[in-house]
Formats: structure tokens, C-alpha cells, sequence
RNA sequence: CGGAGCGUAGCUCAGCCUGGCUAGAGCACUUGGUUUGGGACCAAGACGUCGCAGGUUCAAAUCCUGUCGCUCCGACCA
């Protein structure tokens, strides 16, 4: 491709509305532009090297041996019923009505379509395993769309669904989609860790998450570099997460008068002086109207992705102060859990047993002293409900964890049979009896990846592209380009042969000066720049750069030869 | 959904507080010239319903109201 034959607007001023380097950097290197908040124009770079991630994908997607199908993206509300995500997915849902008001959804994912399908078309253990996956655009009401592709209100994804006659199945099956999935992010040039995630309402224990380190994530990753533990925030444990040792109730509940004190901080300040550590701290949460207390030591916080798994549900929301004092008679500040009958109480792990403790006594302006949980407070159940923070002990090796933020490119996730039991995705195993087929999901986020791959690998100048994902593996530089002279007729032949070699490779023929094609190419992040100059070429020789390496000069004539091992040795 | 900030040329922004004469700069763009190994220079030129609607006023980019859009922060921490 000739430079002035495609079109590539880069930018010397970031644009304002950009706020992370990657978004930066794909509005400056003309990659993508903004239609409106949350979606974006690939222009002819950007979906290039969006391609080569695609490709990427899906070749190992095929290693793995997965089937690629492409499935509709509009799809009828009534799969979404019957799979019971019609409510619970509904903020995220994007709706449409057609000419006679018929309601439609654009898919968020496919689990229900999927489904669908095998429901019709797989009816025996012989068929199976499958897995089925395409790559695809999907569509997602965000709540509030941010830096560029990487939270998009639509987005490409790879999403895939395996089914399996048995659990033993399943566990093979997801092994391998874990293990594509490490092979994709590796061979797009970028560090991906594997990290424990949240399994929410769905129960089990197989799901990883795929994180890129990086301070712009929107995720926090918690991680132990003594034993490899790492695990997404939602999920994570310290040994703090289990049971505090055992103590005795020392006296009876004693109520004291606290005026004006509405937080731990107030209370832990003289005149009470009652430590953060040794209060319950009491909240109030909505569950389809009904109120749940949630309990947690004063210097804890909940982590909600944990309570969303005790309560088998994501749909709850805090109370209101008003609705607080209407289910327990006090405000936000002297709320406590004793001698509460009339709701669930929930409490966190490191409360079992404890006594001597400082609560709230559900009358504004007292709290009351000395209580101990099992014998003051009845308890419905008690769960890991905290949230970790950085500096606690790892739950296998003790070592202090550390936290870093991350971004979220893929997750793997053992489903079970939610679905098809939902959709009746239904076999009949070697015995005839009728079983529901064992399912995962894999999702990869693809623009994401672009994204992140940026985030990841860029300089002041910026970004340099991994190899396997250039939008051009090289970019030849004639430094003038006066028709006829040497400099353009050395150029043009360097060009015709890496592109008859198969390289991907574009001739930057504007007739700029060098220092302009110098900052573009950089800015755009070629993995080689091969310049040819009037100096150099007198003595017989041209430039090549490698983008995150030093410059070589070499004998024009060797030039191409060279540029293919640099490839070579790439790849 | 709550809070904050911003909407003026393709991009980055000034002007607004304290209303007034023909609405500005840099970059980008067009033409001509001089340049040509790290984002050149000179000259001429083209490009604006000052987000939109309403109001106040002799007069509105500027003040007021509403509205739309964009960006950021938050959306349990009692």
C-alpha cells in the first residue's frame, strides 16, 4: 500500500476527549475515530491490525478445536425469557421494536441463542463434545461507556460455547479454551495473567479471568508473588477471610447514649474510643423489596460481588435511608443486628465468635456494648463477604498480597447446566437416559485487546506494534521522492520486493519532509522503518530502524534480505 | 441515576467574569515561492448558524432559563 493511496489522518494534538494513552494513541495514529460516545469508526489501520488480532483468534480458536459459526445479532426477547436474563440482564439490553411493534433484543452474548440451537440439532452423547464460537459484534447498554474501545456500547467479540456429555468433559473442555486463550494473548504480544474470577450467582470454582497489568484498568487483580496466587478482587481471600479465634462473652449488652455519632470514625474518636476492629459495622440491603442486614467488622469493607454469591442474586441495591428506618426504626449510624429476627443477617466470616463487640442498638443516638454474635445477634449464615486489600496474608502461603489494577481481555467460565436445562439443551447418555448437556462460555474482548495491546506497548512517541499485529510489519521510507531520483527508484524496489515476499508493507510516498515521515511512522508504531536517503545511498547503504530497537545500517542491496530475518526472527 | 466540568473553524484553544464596532490565534487545508536526514519558512486564500431553543436588552459567543451532546468522578462503607 502506498501512503498517499490510503488514508491515514494522524494527529500532532491529542484530542480532548481522550484520557488514557491507548485511546490517545488510536485517535493520533488515525486508527479509529468517534461516531459518538461509546462507538467508533475502525478507519483503514485500525482494522488492520484489528484483523490480525481476529486471525489470531481465531486460528487458535480452530487449534483448539472449536467450530466457527456466526449467529444473529438481533435476536427475539423470548430466548431471554425463558433463560430468566430478560429481567436480569435488562439494564445492559439494548431493545428494538420493528414495524408492528414487535420487540427485539441486540445481543450482549449468546448463551441463549447457542442453546437454541444445539437444543435442536445435538440429541446424543456421540455428538458431543462441541464447542461452537464466532467472532462477532456485540451490543451492550453500558452505563457509562469510557476510554475509547476498551468500554464500548458496541464491541467485537470472540464468544464461545462448549457442551459436553459429563462434568469430567466439561473440565477438558474449558482446560483447553484456557489454554488457547494463553497461546492468543501471547502470540497478540501481550502479558495476560490468568487470574482467579468471581463466579457471581452461578456457584463453582471454574472461572479465570485474563489480566493485563495496567494502571487504567477498571479491574483490581490481588496476587501473591510467593505461590502465584491471583485472583480478581471480587473473588480474592486473605487468611484474614476465615474465623477470627474464638472469644468468651464478657457481660451482658450494655446500651450507652451516643449523640450525633454516625460513622466508625465517630465512634472510634474519645470520647469512645471503641477501635474500628472491634465494631459491627451493620448495612441494609434491598433484595426484591425485602431487607437483608449484611455485617462486617468496623474496618472492613464488603466486597459485592461476594454478597451477590451469598444472596444467589444480582438484583438487590442498599437502602435508603428511609427504608432503613422503616425495616428497623433508627438511621444509617446506629444500625445494628440485635435481637433483628424478622430478616436475614448475614455476617462476615471474621465476626464468627467474636464477643465484646460495638453495634448500633436501632435507636438514632445509642449503640450498645458487649456483644457477642452467636449469643446477641441470631445469624442466618455466615460467608466470606470482605473485600481484601493489598498487604494481607495470602490464603495459601501467607506472604503479603499485593493489588494491581488490570485489564479484563478474556474470561473463561465453567457454566453447568443453566442453560441448557433453561432452553432444553437435552441428550440422551449411553444408558438412554435424558440428561442436559455441561456448558462453558469463553469470551475474548477483540477491540479490547487492540486497546490493551497499546496500553501495554508504546513509548513518548508511540506505539510500538507487536510484529504479529501491525496494521504493517514495515513501513519504507523514501526521504524524497522526486520522481526519477535514485532515493524513490531504491525505494520502490525495496517495496515490490518484501510485498512479493508477502510482507505487509507500506511505501510512505508523500512528498514531506523526512522529519514529518519520521514522526508519523513512529507515532504509528511500525514494527521496521527502512529509510533510504541521499547520504546514505551514496555510500550505498539504507536505514533499517526497528521500532523498539537500534538503527542498522545496511548495503541496499541486503536491505530486504535483512528485513526478512528481522521478521523471521520475530516470529 | 447523582455530582462536577466542557461545548467557539477539521484539531488544540483564547475571547465570556465586566454585553458593544468586521469573532480570533496556532496546527491542518488550497495556491504560489523558497526549502528538504527529525513535526520548515514567506505570501496570498478558503473554512464559523459561537451545540440547540427560548428569554433579558437599543445591542448577546458573553447575562438568564431550558434542552441536547461530550468528558471525568461517584453510584454499600451507615
Amino acid at each position: 500500500m502506498r501512503w498517499t493511496e490510503t488514508l491515514i489522518p494522524t494527529l500532532k494534538e491529542t484530542p480532548a476527549e481522550a484520557e488514557i494513552v491507548s485511546h490517545k494513541l488510536l485517535l493520533r495514529a488515525g486508527l479509529i475515530r468517534k461516531l459518538t460516545g461509546g462507538l467508533y469508526t475502525f478507519l483503514p489501520l485500525g482494522l488492520r491490525a484489528l484483523r490480525k488480532v481476529e486471525q489470531i483468534v481465531r486460528e487458535e480458536m480452530n487449534r483448539a478445536g472449536a467450530l466457527e459459526v456466526l449467529m444473529p445479532a438481533l435476536q427475539p426477547p423470548d430466548i431471554w425469557q425463558q433463560s430468566g436474563r430478560y429481567e436480569a440482564a435488562r439494564d445492559v439490553l439494548f431493545k428494538v421494536r420493528d414495524r408492528a411493534k414487535k420487540e427485539w433484543v441486540l445481543g450482549p452474548t449468546h448463551e441463549e441463542v447457542i442453546t437454541s440451537l444445539v437444543a435442536g440439532e445435538i440429541s446424543s452423547y456421540r455428538q458431543m463434545p462441541k464447542n461452537f464460537y464466532q467472532i462477532q459484534t456485540k451490543f451492550r447498554d453500558e452505563i457509562r461507556p469510557r476510554f475509547g474501545l476498551m468500554r464500548a456500547k458496541e464491541f467485537v467479540m470472540k464468544d464461545a460455547y462448549s457442551f459436553d456429555a459429563t462434568d469430567e468433559g466439561a473440565q477438558a473442555s474449558y482446560r483447553k479454551m484456557y489454554d488457547a486463550y494463553a497461546r492468543i494473548f501471547q502470540r497478540c504480544g501481550l502479558k495476560a495473567i490468568p487470574v482467579e474470577a468471581d463466579t457471581g450467582v452461578m456457584g463453582g470454582k471454574f472461572s479465570h479471568e485474563f489480566m493485563v497489568p495496567a494502571e487504567t484498568g477498571e479491574n483490581e487483580v490481588v496476587f501473591c508473588e510467593g505461590c502465584g496466587y491471583a485472583a480478581n478482587v471480587e473473588k480474592a481471600s486473605s487468611k484474614w477471610s476465615a474465623p477470627s479465634p474464638p472469644q468468651a462473652p464478657s457481660g451482658a449488652v450494655e446500651r450507652f447514649p451516643t449523640p450525633g455519632v454516625a460513622t466508625i470514625e465517630d465512634l472510634a474518636r474519645p470520647p469512645y474510643g471503641v477501635p474500628a476492629s472491634r465494631q459491627i459495622k451493620t448495612l441494609v440491603f434491598l433484595v426484591e423489596s425485602k431487607p437483608v442486614l449484611v455485617l462486617l467488622r468496623g474496618d472492613d469493607q464488603l466486597n459485592e460481588a461476594k454478597l451477590a454469591g451469598v444472596l444467589g442474586t444480582i438484583t438487590f441495591r442498599a437502602a435508603e435511608s428511609e427504608e432503613i428506618h422503616a425495616a428497623l426504626g433508627a438511621h444509617p449510624g446506629s444500625l445494628g443486628a440485635v435481637g433483628v429476627t424478622q430478616y436475614p443477617v448475614y455476617a462476615d466470616e471474621r465476626l464468627r465468635d467474636t464477643a465484646g463487640m460495638t453495634t448500633g442498638a436501632n435507636a438514632d443516638g445509642y449503640h450498645l456494648r458487649n456483644v457477642a454474635l452467636g449469643r446477641d445477634i441470631a445469624v442466618t449464615r455466615f460467608a466470606d463477604l470482605r473485600l481484601v486489600r493489598a498487604g494481607e496474608p495470602c490464603p495459601h502461603c501467607g506472604q503479603p498480597l499485593k493489588v494491581q489494577r488490570a485489564i479484563e481481555v478474556g474470561h473463561v467460565f465453567k457454566l453447568g447446566t443453566k442453560y441448557s436445562e433453561a432452553l432444553n439443551a437435552l441428550f440422551l447418555d449411553e444408558t438412554g437416559k435424558q440428561q442436559p448437556a455441561v456448558m462453558g462460555c469463553y469470551g475474548i474482548g477483540v477491540t479490547r485487546t487492540l486497546q490493551a495491546i497499546i496500553e501495554q506497548s508504546h513509548d513518548d512517541f508511540g506505539i510500538i506494534w507487536p510484529m504479529s499485529v501491525a496494521p504493517y510489519t514495515v513501513c519504507v521510507t523514501p526521504l524524497s521522492v522526486v520522481p526519477g531520483s535514485d532515493v524513490l527508484r531504491r525505494a520502490e524496489e525495496i517495496y515490490a520486493a518484501l510485498s512479493a515476499q508477502q510482507v505487509d508493507v507500506i511505501l510512505d510516498d508523500r512528498n514531506e519532509r523526512p522529519g514529518v515521515k519520521f514522526k508519523d511512522s513512529e507515532l504509528v508504531g511500525f514494527p521496521i522503518r527502512v529509510a533510504i536517503g541521499e547520504k546514505s545511498l551514496a555510500k550505498g547503504e539504507v536505514e533499517i530502524k526497528p521500532r523498539a530497537g537500534a538503527l542498522l545500517s545496511v548495503k541496499a542491496d541486503e536491505a530486504v534480505a535483512r528485513v526478512l530475518e528481522l521478521i523471521r526472527q520475530a516470529a
